[in-house]
Formats: C-alpha cells, sequence, structure tokens
DNA sequence: GTGCCCTTAATTTTT
DNA sequence: TTAAGGGCAC
C-alpha cells in the first residue's frame, strides 16, 4: 500500500505508477470510478487530476460565476490571500465553495491534486465532490485531497508514520477499542475503574488531544485530573498504542501537528503541495484542527475558512469558537466576506432566529435577509405535560398534510421534528406508532456501530491482519467458547511474556497444553480458521464476499444469532446480510476495512414519505419546510447541564442551537413546551425556556393552548408528592410563571388564567453549599460534603456518602410539614 | 463460564 | 423510567 502514495502528488514528486493492476482487476472506468473515490489510496489521481484540469481550463468561460449573487461572488474571486467567508444559515455556501473550487482550476491557478479542501463529515466531502463534479460536467475524479481532516490525515500519517514511532500499516481504533484498551491500563494500575471509569479518562484524553497536548506538553493541572494519575495514564496509553501499531481518532491530527511541527522540511512539501487550502465549517474546528491548518497554510497564506460563528454547537468536544473569532488576527490582511442573503426561509422566521441569537454576546454579525415572501408566523404552543404536546404534534402534521391554515399540503418528507436530548424522541415515537404515522429517526446508532456489525468487522480484521489484538479480544469468545476470563488471561500472560500478539501467544499456549478441555480445543478450532481464511484472502476463485460469508459461517457468528430468540436477533442476521452486500464496492476485505474504520455512516430507506425526528445538532446543515421544536423548557433546552458545567458559554451555545433550530425552517416552524414533563420517572414541572421571551413578537403568533381549557384538566394532574407541593407555594413567585403571565397579557392572547402547575425554581434548588443538610427523596437527610456543577456530594444520615444530581436534592427548610 | 439481578446514572456525537 | 454494566451465585 504504501509505495502508492507518491501518485497523490504532482508529477514532479513521483507518480508515474499507472494503474495496469487497477484496470485489470476492475473492468468497467465506472467500478473503477467508484472503488477510488472510496478507498484510501488513489491511484492515478495525479494523472486524472492533471487532465481534468487542463480541461477545464480549456473550457475559458465561467458560467458558475454568472450564478453567484455579489456576496458569493466577491468570496469566490478573491482567490490569493486568507479569507473568511462568513455564510449565514441559508445563504449557499457550499455552492460559493464549490464555486471557489472550479474557479482555482478554471483560472489555472491549481491543479486539482494541489487544492487541501476539508470538511468534517463524510457527507459534507462527498456533496462537495458531487458539487466540483457537477460544476465542472463531469464525475468526480480528480479531487484527492478533498475529505474530511481524518480523512486526508490518514493519507498523509501513513506516508510519515515512522516519525511518531508507527507502521505505515498501524490500525485506526474506535472508541470501543479505546476503552477496552484504557480498561488494561486501569486493572494493571490498580485503580478502581468504579470510582474512576474508564470513559472519564478517554474523554480527558480526547480533550487533551483536541488541543493537541501530548503526554509531554500536557500542563501539570490536567495531568493531576483522574485521580492524580491521567498524564501518567496517558502516557501510558499513547506508549501501548504504539506497541499496538494503533492510533484513535485524536491522533490522526495530534501526530500530524507533530510531524508538522518537528520535521520543518515535511512540512515546507506540503506547504508547496497545497497551493490552496479550503476549510468549511470552520466554526467546529478544534485546537489541533486549527494548528494543523494554520501550519499548512503558513507559507502562501492562501487558505479560505468557511463557516458561521453563530452555529458553534460543538463546544463540548472540543470546538473552539475562538478560531473563528479570531481569524482577522491570525491572518492580519484577510479578506472578510458575508454571506447574508438567505436562500432558504420566510422572513418572519429570519426575523425571529435573528433576534434569537442577538442574545449572544462577542459576535462576528450578520444581518440575513430574503427576498422571500412574507409567509406564516412562527408559531408557539403550550401544552399540559410531553404526551400531550406528542399528541398535538401528531395532529398537526396530519393536518398539514392536508393543506391548513393557508399552508400548502405537505408530504411527510417535507416535516421535521428537531428536539435537544434523544430521550425527548421517545414520546413522538410512541405516539407515531400508535396512529400509525410513519417517522424516521436520523442519528442514533450507526449502522457499523452496531454490535453485530462490529463483530464481524473484528473477524474480517484478524483474519486480515492476526496481530490485531483488539479485534482478537472482541471475538475470541464470541460466539461463546468457552474461552472465558481466564483462559483469556491465560492467552495475555502467554503472549505477554514472549513479547508477540495475542493470536501467536494462543498458539504457543495450546502447543505447551497450558489450556484443557472445551476451550483448547475450540480455540484450537477458531486459529485454525483465522489461518485458513488468511489464506483465502489470497484465492482469486473466491470473492471477498464469498470469504465473508465463510468466515461468518464457519466461525459459528451466524449460527450465534439464528440461535438467538431476542427480537433484534432477525435484524441482526439482516444487517449482517447488508454488511456482506456493502463489500461489494471494494476490491477486498483489506479495503473494506480501511474504509470504513473513517465512514462510519450509512443510510438505508425504503423510502416512502416519513416525518423526520432528530436532534438539534443532527439537523444542522439541514432543512425542512414544517419545522417543529419541542421541549423549549429552561433545564431541557436551555440543557440545565451545559448551563452548570459551562456558564455562559453553555448558555451561548444552546442560543445558539435554538438559531441553528430555527432556521432549519424553511416555511413554518412551531415551537413549543409543556408545563409537566416526567423526567427519569419522576414528573417534573418545567418552565418555559427563556428563549421564549427571546422570539419577537411580532413574528410569533401563540396558539391558544387546548388542553389547558378543556375538562380533565385538574383530573389529569399527576399525583403531587412532597417536593411538589413544597414547590408550589412558590409557584407563583416563579420568574417562569411571572414570565406567561406578562406574556398573555402583552400578547392579549389567552394563555392559562389558572394553572396549578407546580414550578421548581431550578435556580433555587441547585444551588447548595458544603455543610448544608438537605434531603433527598431516595437517601433521606445528609450533609454536603463536596460540590461538583451540578452533582453533590452528600453524606446521608441513613445511606453511605453518595453523588447524586442537585435537581433531586432539596433544603430541607422547603418541605412543609 | 454463564446468566441473572442489582446498582447506578441519566445532553448533544463526528471521525 | 430504563438501560447498561458489574458482581455474584449456580
Amino acid at each position: 500500500m504504501p509505495e502508492n502514495w507518491r501518485d497523490d502528488l504532482p508529477a514532479e514528486h513521483g507518480g508515474g505508477k499507472r494503474g495496469t493492476l487497477w484496470e485489470r482487476v476492475f473492468r468497467s472506468p465506472a467500478q473503477r470510478a467508484r472503488l477510488r473515490d472510496m478507498s484510501s489510496f488513489d491511484e492515478n489521481d495525479a494523472f486524472e487530476g492533471a487532465s481534468l484540469a487542463a480541461r477545464a481550463m480549456a473550457a475559458r468561460p465561467a458560467p458558475y460565476l454568472d450564478d453567484l449573487n455579489p456576496a458569493q461572488r466577491e468570496a469566490v474571486e478573491a482567490l490569493d490571500g486568507p479569507v473568511l467567508m462568513l455564510a449565514g444559515a441559508g445563504t449557499g455556501k457550499t455552492k460559493a465553495l464549490t464555486a471557489r473550487i472550479v474557479h482555482l482550476l478554471n483560472t489555472g491557478r491549481a491543479r486539482s491534486n494541489e487544492i487541501l479542501s476539508v470538511t468534517f463529515t463524510n457527507k459534507a466531502a462527498r456533496e462537495m465532490k458531487n458539487r466540483v463534479g457537477a460544476m465542472l460536467g463531469q464525475s468526480i475524479e480528480g479531487m484527492p485531497w478533498l475529505g474530511t481532516f481524518h480523512a486526508i490525515c490518514v493519507k498523509l500519517l501513513r506516508r510519515h508514520a515512522e516519525l511518531v514511532g508507527l507502521k505505515s500499516n498501524f490500525t485506526i481504533l474506535d472508541r470501543d477499542d479505546q476503552i477496552r484498551l484504557l480498561k488494561q491500563l486501569i486493572a494493571a494500575e490498580h485503580i478502581d475503574e468504579k470510582r474512576w471509569p474508564a470513559r472519564q479518562i478517554a474523554a480527558l484524553i480526547d480533550g487533551w488531544k483536541n488541543r493537541a497536548l501530548t503526554p509531554e506538553k500536557l500542563p501539570a493541572a490536567d495531568a493531576g485530573a483522574y485521580n492524580h494519575r491521567g498524564g501518567e495514564i496517558y502516557r501510558q496509553y499513547q506508549t501501548r498504542l504504539r506497541e499496538l501499531n494503533a492510533v484513535d481518532f485524536g491522533d490522526l491530527l495530534l501526530h500530524m501537528v507533530v510531524i508538522f511541527q518537528t520535521h520543518p522540511d515535511v512540512l515546507e512539501q506540503y506547504q508547496r503541495w497545497f497551493r490552496y487550502v479550503l476549510v468549511d465549517e470552520y466554526q467546529d474546528t478544534n485546537v489541533a484542527q486549527y494548528l494543523w491548518l494554520r501550519l499548512l497554510a503558513g507559507g502562501h497564506r492562501n487558505i479560505c475558512c468557511v463557516g458561521d460563528d453563530d452555529q458553534s454547537i460543538y463546544g463540548w468536544r472540543g470546538a473552539e469558537v475562538g478560531n473563528i473569532l479570531r481569524f482577522e488576527k491570525d491572518f492580519p490582511g484577510a479578506k472578510v466576506v458575508r454571506l447574508e442573503q438567505n436562500y432558504r426561509s420566510t422572513p418572519h422566521i429570519l426575523a425571529a432566529a435573528s433576534n434569537v441569537i442577538r442574545g449572544n454576546e462577542g459576535r462576528l454579525g450578520k444581518t440575513l435577509w430574503t427576498e422571500a415572501e412574507e409567509g406564516e408566523k412562527l408559531r408557539l404552543i403550550g401544552h399540559w405535560d410531553g404526551e400531550e404536546e406528542a399528541r398535538w404534534i401528531g395532529e398537526e402534521i396530519e393536518s398539514l398534510q392536508g393543506g391548513t391554515r393557508g399552508v400548502r399540503p405537505m408530504s411527510l418528507d417535507e416535516m421535521a421534528i428537531l428536539v435537544r436530548a434523544s430521550h425527548q424522541m421517545r414520546a413522538f415515537e410512541d405516539r407515531f406508532l400508535t396512529i400509525g404515522l410513519p417517522y424516521r429517526v436520523i442519528g442514533g446508532p450507526r449502522f457499523y456501530e452496531r454490535l453485530e456489525i462490529r463483530d464481524a468487522m473484528a473477524y474480517f480484521r484478524v483474519v486480515v491482519s492476526p496481530d490485531d489484538d483488539l479485534a482478537f479480544e472482541r471475538i475470541v469468545n464470541t460466539p461463546k467458547r468457552g474461552l472465558g476470563n481466564v483462559a483469556q488471561q491465560k492467552i495475555q500472560t502467554t503472549a505477554r511474556a514472549h513479547g508477540v500478539p495475542l493470536v501467536q501467544g494462543a498458539r504457543m499456549l495450546l502447543a505447551k497444553k497450558g489450556l484443557g478441555g472445551k476451550g483448547a480445543t475450540e480455540l484450537a478450532q477458531l486459529l485454525n480458521g483465522i489461518d485458513r481464511w488468511g489464506r483465502m484472502t489470497g484465492d482469486a476463485d473466491l470473492t471477498h464476499m464469498e470469504l465473508a460469508e465463510i468466515i461468518l459461517d464457519e466461525s459459528g457468528y451466524t449460527a450465534m444469532w439464528q440461535n438467538d430468540k431476542t427480537p433484534e436477533a432477525p435484524g441482526r442476521l439482516e444487517n449482517l446480510k447488508e454488511l456482506v452486500k456493502a463489500l461489494e464496492q471494494f476490491e477486498n476485505l483489506q479495503g473494506f476495512l480501511e474504509h470504513v474504520s473513517l465512514i462510519m455512516d450509512n443510510e438505508s430507506d425504503d423510502g416512502g414519505a416519513k416525518v423526520s425526528i432528530m436532534t438539534l445538532h443532527a439537523a444542522k446543515g439541514l432543512e425542512f419546510p414544517a419545522v417543529f421544536l419541542p421541549g423549549w423548557e429552561d433545564g431541557l433546552f436551555p440543557s440545565q447541564r451545559s448551563m452548570d458545567e459551562t456558564g455562559l458559554k453553555g448558555l451561548e451555545e444552546e442560543r445558539r442551537l435554538a438559531y441553528v433550530g430555527i432556521t432549519r425552517a424553511e416555511e413554518l416552524c412551531t415551537i413549543s413546551f409543556a408545563g409537566n414533563r416526567r423526567v427519569f420517572g419522576q414528573w417534573q414541572s418545567q418552565m418555559p425556556s427563556r428563549f421564549i421571551d427571546e422570539l419577537p413578537e411580532e413574528h410569533v403568533e401563540v396558539l391558544t393552548p387546548p388542553g389547558l381549557y378543556g375538562g380533565g384538566y385538574g383530573a389529569a394532574r399527576p399525583s403531587a408528592g412532597i417536593e411538589a407541593r413544597a414547590a408550589q407555594a412558590d409557584a407563583y413567585n416563579s420568574p417562569g410563571w411571572r414570565r406567561m403571565q406578562a406574556r398573555a397579557r402583552e400578547w392579549g392572547t389567552s394563555q392559562p388564567r389558572e394553572s396549578r402547575t407546580t414550578v421548581i425554581d431550578l435556580d433555587a434548588v441547585s444551588s447548595f453549599t458544603v455543610g448544608e443538610r438537605v434531603f433527598h427523596q431516595k437517601f433521606g437527610y445528609g450533609a454536603v460534603t463536596a460540590i461538583e456543577g451540578d452533582k453533590v456530594e452528600v453524606d446521608f444520615e441513613k445511606a453511605s456518602t453518595k453523588k447524586v444530581v442537585a435537581r433531586f436534592l432539596t433544603s430541607p427548610d422547603d418541605i412543609p410539614f
């Protein structure tokens, strides 16, 4: 594999090997093109890229420019030097970005393999490739350096792996592998995994890598995290990864940054090769990505970053809004172009979104405008509880299908429900199942993250590279082979003692009869299988799909699910079939694995119109004629946790999330909240989201909440416990209640005149002091011993010391007896 | 070694 | 409430 790497680079740097084998194996050009697009090493790209550029140049006139509005055109034509394209929601960002690539080719500034364009998701990369192809009027070949940060870093790192102590065929670990590895290290360090979960250190390490911190550079404060062992575990983890010849996702970037920083010659090469750099969704870059970009663009400064500071919603996973806010300082003399003409939403929707986002400090600032007709105002409605909200939205969706209230009839495909947290989806799914409304959930566990798929892939991994220890560990006792903890321990010990991979260790263990009975027989059989399947990879008479099936059948994996009687089993078998089908598009198992470790998405849909349900995060970049935004309640949205953990910063990110939500809507946007909601099985009263106050009234229509006037209002009320009664006293003084009242007066609409809604003032209950006496429904009385964000450690009188969420604690004084 | 029960905790998630 | 993971008993 590594010998192909030069082909992505300009001819003077190598290349030359033309794909003879390639052509022999794949007869149709279309098939070759598809494969090239998917596999990670692109033979011929340099060659085809150059010819594509040449052809593009021949077509001098630039009709794609005529399609652009003045701002877009300005951003497209400013080819040299740093450019920041501030692209508001729905302002034709991708169009401008693709036009810019085409323009670079068309003017002969760069050949297609000299342009580095990075995105965050594979989906975005795919779309860009397609659109560049469409604009050029030919297929998508020849943009070898258009891809995600991670995909591009894999390609680069494979070439320079030895500079960071890896071999170029390193494997990429996913989250599961990462956790498994860390658990081993934690156990070896005799750290109590219950008190210090592996997930926690994994999150810390991810965070450090996002900030481009190697173990050596880790500040003392960080190293002291995780019970003073964080830095040490991190160091061990990195060492272990090197031993395994593996990297995690964070490493892909981190290693490249380190290489660029410590090998100026390498960096210089790439600075010359990538004559133009383009970055999509710049507001989502983390420190490592930022450094990587700054290093690469450091010479010529031909960097164009596209983004929208108002849509930065990934701070919790390391994104730094600061990167985009600071752009002009980082690149003095940068040209900043604002795309403000919106082609998506009505004026009402834009006005509402703008007014909400105005509440944030330190924005770069944009004013979205549109030529669209006025359309419907946003609609706001309150409900008694979450179930009623789901019921109402279900009915509303059905009436929208037929056309209602002056809105044209809409297909279910044109409607979406966007929630803050995925647990909110349940109410809708339940409801829609009962009324038979077709829906699809977007996001959620991805195809390649499913248990059976990961197991199957672990089998493939072991077959392709028998020293993949993590994969071997995963499948050694799946299906059950009588190789439990003890047997696995023995294999580990033997392998460690001889410094060999587990598969070999297992062999040695068998050879010296270190394992008896059923386990020994089964293990021998498995090892034989791995051997045999491995040899079959070279068998010309066997397609890799057939091989995959053989592996899954002979290993007993398929049988395991066939014998499984749980309701999920048939679905899992179905998924396995799909997996084998997916293999078809690849040259061999190896190529497939390579691809899959980076590309974890799969959207299969059986057609038919459906309402989409997804989180606000998943909705970024999408648009729908009709959007429902349920659950606008303080604590849920904005999320209490977000505010507790990061304070104002968190609140502002939540506000951006609100902005993203509203701006997904093209024609109709409906916001709703519920007065009561079941949270962790307990009824809780909610107050309307503070973001509702930020909606400009002249653009909002308040719908009369029907449920609040019909009979059974009191009857439907869930039984109020002590907590609820305690809070009732304060209900009429709570900010939420006052807000509702004020609203109703102001807007002259009929908000509930009388409500038995019991509102707990969340601000009041979450502030405790050390030493304070508190009450917990389950554990009784206790004294606060420590406070950590929204978690409070309490020494309970009738139970041990526990960490509990502050929300579940009350001050004893509040409870009227 | 497997299976069941109990404890525990509970946003957002791409690569 | 529910889901997942760990510990314990068979």
